[in-house]
This record gives C-alpha cells, structure tokens and sequence, in this order.
DNA sequence: GATTTGTTTATTATCGACAAAAAGAAGAGG
DNA sequence: CCTCTTCTTTTTGTCGATAATAAACAAATC
C-alpha cells in the first residue's frame, strides 16, 4: 500500500518550523501551511494531530501554539521521508552508472527488487517509464537488456543535445529586449564571475550553474521535446558527477570561460558566433563525458 | 493475473497453418514451431495439447498429424488474442486523438480503467511510459493532465522531426555506395513509381510506403533517440490516419511526387539539394497535420 | 550425437486490496 | 461574507498473489 514518506516528510518540515520560533510562539491556519509546505491540507491535519499527541503544539480551537522545542530524536529518519519511486530511481541510477552491471546483461527484476527493498512492481514501473532514456532495451520476452552507459550512448546523446542547443540559440538571439530571458542571462553571467572569483573554494557549485545556464538556453525553444531531453541530460548529469573527481576544478575553470564566452555572444546577438560559441562549448562537453566514461570502465 | 493472451494468439496461428495443408499432414517439431511462431515452446507445447484436446490434430509419440480441417468456430476472438498492454495502447491513442478529451482535463485513471476494461494498475503503469510522447503532463499531486492533440503539439513534434530528418539526410548522402541503405533505397524508388501508376486503385498504400522511406533515412543516423522519436512520429501517424479522409489521394499524389524528388537528391549526394528537398517535404507534411488538426477540433 | 520431448525452475503480466493523500462538501466562528 | 475546521468522497501509490510464459535441464529417440 501506499507509504506515508509525505506525512513524514511534512512532519520533519513542521519541526523545522517550531524549531525557528520561540516557543507559545501560533501556527498559521491549516490551509496557509498547506500552500507553505505544498501538501493537501489533509495532509497537515495528521501532522498537526501528531505534533500535538506528541506535545510539540497546543491545539485549541483555531490557536495552535508551539508548546516545546523539538529534539533530534522527535525528527524521522530521513530515509523514510523519500517516495518508493524516488528511492528506486536514486539506486537504479547509481546501479546503472556505478556500471554494478554490464552492458547486454539481463536484468532481474526480482533480484533488483530485493537489492532495493521495495516490490518488483515499482522496479517494472521504473523500468517502463526509463526506456525513453536509452540505456535500456526491452527484449520480445519481455525482459529487460541492460544496454550501458557506454561511449556509443554518450556520443549518441551529445549529439542531439548539440542539435537541440543549437536550435535554441537560434531562438535566443531573436529574443526582443523585453523578454526576460535576457535578465536571467545576465544574472546567471554575474553569478559565473563571481565563482570565478572564489574558484578555489567553491567549485562545486559550478555544477548547479551549469545547469541553470544550459536550462534557460534550452527552455527558450519553447518545444516539449527538447526540453524533456534537456531533463534527461542533467539527470545523467546530476548522477555521473560523483565520478571524475580528478582535474575536476580546471574543468571548471575551462567551462566557466568558455560559458562566458558564449553569453558574451549571445548578447552581441550575433547568430553566427553565438551559434560557433555554443559548438565549441558542447565539443568540450561531449570530449569530457567521453574521457570519463573511458576512465571509469576499464577495458 | 497474466492474460493467455498469447497462447490463444498461437492457437489461431496454429488453426491458420493447419487450414493450409491438406488432412494427414505432418506438423513440425515443437522447437520448430516455436520458432516459426516466435513464442516459447511452452506455448506451443500448450497449444498442440488443446489442438489435440479439440480432435484437430493426431499426436502419437512425435508424430503429429492434420486430423480435420478447421471452422471459423474454432478460433478465439481477435480481441482476446491481444495482450491488455497493447489494447489499452490502441484505446488510448484513440481517446486521446478522437478528441474525446478536452485540453487542460484531468485524467481519472478509475474511470478510464472501467472504460477500457483494464485494471487501473494497467492504466497507470501505461500513462506512465506515455509521459514521453508530450501529450500528456503530471501535476504535483500525482493526477495526470491532458495536454491534448493541439496545433502547439503539431508544431513541436514538426519541428524536431526536420531537426533530425536533415541530420540523417546529411548522413546519408555520406553513406559508401557499398551500403545496404544504396539498396533499400532504389528498391523504396521503384516502389513509389509502381503505386504512382496505381494510384487510383491503392493509394491506401501510400502510409506504409511513407513509413518505410522515412524510417530508412532515420536509421541511418544511429542515434537511438532519432531512431525512437522516429517511432513516436510513426505511431501518431498511424492512429491520426484515420482522420482527415478529405484530399487523401490528392495529398498523397503531391508527397509521392516530393518523396521522388527527395530520392533522387540523395542520390545525387548533394548535400544541399537533399536537405533543400527534404525541407520542402518537411513544409508539406507539416502543413498537412496542421490542417487536419483544424478541421478535426472545432473551434 | 544431434534433435526431440518431458519436467522443473525462473520470470513476467495483470489484477485486486488497501492505506495515504488529495479534493470536495458542509458547517462553524469571527 | 470570508476564512477556518470537520467530515466525506475520490483518487493515487504500493504491495503481494497468481496464472501465463520463457528458459533451463534431463531423459529419450532416431
């Protein structure tokens, strides 16, 4: 059945509120926490009831007030706040990437389940719904292949992102001034020179930048598709950084002059260079992605 | 739990082959139907045993012989011959395309499911994998939206299409004269001129022949995800084709004209000619959904 | 000794059950 | 009259059960 990780979930968030205010301190309504926390108000209703059975707030009538500071102990485990699905994409992820597997193996779904904790149907909606990510192929059994995350999907995959980003910067440098896509750009470029700035200490947010960049290029095709894959890509992406670690802040460091470069043509509005920008930036993109993919799975 | 869908669909197959031989013949070996028939031997083991069961064949130790020629009456309904995930496929895209829904409505996966016939396990799992094809949206609270068949979808869809059509294209025109593609593609040729002076009597025929010369140039691009954008392209035209009778054979007479053009381009191997060609059949194809949309959703 | 059949084991497809969560209806308080 | 709460109805998420199918193994036959 159904778990409760969203009561949880909520719970953990209300304590985090009493814990920002002093205690007697009242509780917004139920329909306004609800909007806060982006639950139904059903939902806040059993999480009031709990904290109250627990002695964290006193109800009466419409006040709720906060009675006693929270501890960690009242909090629960973060782990049983994640729906099934969720959890069952982080580990499929991490099984598929973390190459757990090899490619043309077959996959078990019932082996895979246990290895998950949760029910061989939630492992098949998983797999039905990650076809469309191409590591994967259904055979007429029924059975699923494990295809890999192999240099031929990674060529496969840079080159339609270069198709996609290309189109899209073909959009972007007709955007009209007013369009606010330009404030963005250049709130993302201040954002690129400040981490430039303080490379050493902070490069790893570089990753979350790298992202909003390429997501507000994308997002100006304004076409469902190319934007679905842009999602694809930064998932990929998302989970393939735990690996390379190694010469990762001079990459940064590259991608961070070749990104201003590229906004620096965008604004000059100059479609040609925008566009030769844009390809540079993805040849280095792809020629990472390969380089790390040769060094993670050994011949 | 699993339907026998399929072991009623070999059992029909079987009733085919024995209504194709004369009584007293030999059926062949179980490995060897299985494999005619593209299933399990377990099925086929299944089947000869019901075949038996019913007097229609004679088994004694290998031998299998044609005991009576079978009637209409011995077959199983075709729909009971389909797997409950490729039914609610078909009706689905049928809702879905015949407008039976409007833009913007939520989905009640319940009354969908009593609708079809289907368990809402199958209709979630089903919605789920059809995320993809963009007509469809998820909302937070887990309800799916639908975002309907509309001129907006058209468009997208169109415009990646020609994204990827013109970088086969350029692909293609690349291909050594020793590859297959060479061949496939005169044999494409011929075909069109054959159904061009046949027009009248079968131009019902065209949408295969389309399927099959688009389908070419998209494999050659090795890229899985043009390969299954492909699919989605081809899937929609399959299940719209069935609108916007009006025209058809004129319009097909205009496209079997643009597909040779587009043909001899790309034989030329000129580059630019075949992208300029398929553009051009790009702008026609394109057109031809729009309006069929319009005509078929009322204002 | 290669094929075929008989038997057992593993894996998939589909359903129905049921708790959780959302959405809606009807009162209650200010 | 608006906002809040209480109560009810609808809908979703997840699981486990079970028949159908595939795959693997073993014995038998030519």
């Amino acid at each position: 059945m159904k778990t409760n990780a969203i009561f949880k979930r909520t719970y953990n968030a209300c304590l985090d509120l009493l814990a920002a205010r002093p205690i007697g301190a009242p509780l917004g309504s139920e329909p306004r926490l609800a909007a806060e926390l982006e639950v139904s108000r059903t939902t806040i209703r059993a999480t009031l009831a709990a904290l109250s059975a627990r002695d964290l707030i006193d109800v009466a009538g419409r006040e709720k007030t906060i009675r006693r500071r929270p501890a960690p102990s009242d909090y629960y485990p973060e782990i049983e706040t994640e729906p099934v699905s969720d959890l069952v994409e982080k580990r499929f992820m991490q099984w598929i990437l973390h190459g757990d597997c090899k490619p043309g193996q077959q996959i078990n779904s019932l082996e895979l389940a246990r290895q998950f904790g949760v029910s061989t149907s939630a492992i098949r909606e998983y797999l039905n719904g990650f076809r469309q990510f191409g590591l994967l192929e259904r055979r007429p059994s029924g059975s699923w292949i494990v295809k890999g995350f192999t240099k031929e999907f990674a060529l496969e995959l840079s080159e339609v992102r270069e198709l996609f980003e290309l189109r899209s910067v073909q959009r972007f440098v007709e955007l009209p001034d007013s369009d606010a896509a330009w404030r963005s750009l250049e709130a993302i470029k201040s954002d690129h020179l400040l981490l430039k700035a303080e490379i050493e200490k902070r490069h790893v947010d570089f990753s979350a930048l790298d992202e909003r960049f390429h997501r507000l290029i994308n997002n100006t095709s304004r076409n469902r598709f190319m934007v679905n894959f842009y999602a694809l890509i930064s998932m990929i992406f998302h989970y393939h950084y735990q690996w390379s670690k190694i010469g990762e802040k001079e990459r940064h460091v590259v991608a961070i002059d070749e990104h201003l470069n590229y906004i620096a043509a965008l604004k000059s509005r100059d479609r040609e260079l925008a566009m030769a920008r844009c390809r540079a930036h993805m040849n280095t993109a792809r020629a990472t992605l390969l380089r790390s993919i040769e060094t993670h799975t050994p011949a």
